[in-house]
DNA sequence: TATATTAATGCGATTATATCGCATTAATCG
DNA sequence: CGATTAATGCGATATAATCGCATTAATATA
């Protein structure tokens, strides 16, 4: 919880967290909208969603389509920070999937990484 | 050269690679506008870009930000192919760099790669 | 060199993503 | 139950990027 500011338990909240929790890929505000039955605003969508983001509850993917994609954030380990993960990105079912696999790199003293934002483009194994 | 169109010489070409093959850095297109002397409309410039990109002369990183950033394909090796690296975008001084960091992965069989888009966020060592 | 062809450009309109301000609603607490 | 204020809905706004179309100009050809 990087903000202490009291938060709300509400319908759309509730929502947004049970469809990502019930999908196994990323998904983008438009799609998320979607998926709810009951009719939510674009712009508090992306509210809840950057809270989401803020409070280590879900985590943001930028792909190279340029739009934002949303997933929850398992922590693979009992460690308090989530795993840094690749994606995928299928270009034949649209769809946006957290890998199993940690980046790893090694930079130049000096640098210092605060956030990742990795994407592997290409057909996806249930596509190809 | 994917497409076999025939290109033709124009001083917008001409501009946009000297200004970036004297860059150390992935620009923007709004950035690389300014560092042109001569008025090119926005348009012209996100045409030469993709076309450039097309053709194998410029790459395209698409950055956290949501934005697209151009640079030269230096062939790290002999290899036709340009090696995938990692990218740097410093929150601070607000540059992309390549980095000589070549992008490894293993992925799941039956996944098929095309292309990855991976940027590290941070500090860079000139701002740290 | 003059002319034809068509790639490239400029301009305006358009699409799409995401955010912001503000009035209203509703979750939570005492 | 009433007060507080987080959350929402709505409309406006910001920004990135693309598209259509008429015009310009680079290149090829006669």
């Amino acid at each position: 919880m990087l903000n202490d500011m009291k938060r709300r338990n509400t319908p759309t909240k509730q929502a947004v967290l049970s469809v990502l929790s019930s999908s196994t890929k990323a998904m983008s505000p438009d799609a998320i909208k979607k998926k709810i039955d009951v009719s939510i605003d674009r712009a508090t969508i992306y509210r809840v969603l950057n809270r989401f983001c803020d409070d280590g509850v879900l985590h943001r993917v930028v792909a190279d389509d340029g739009k934002q994609y949303f997933a929850m954030c398992q922590k693979c380990d009992e460690n308090e920070k989530p795993l840094q993960h690749f994606h995928f990105r299928c270009t034949h079912c649209e769809t946006i999937e957290c890998l199993p696999l940690p980046v790893n790199y090694t930079i130049a003293k000096g640098y210092e990484v605060k956030n990742v934002n990795c994407v592997l483009i290409g057909v996806c194994k249930d596509c190809a």
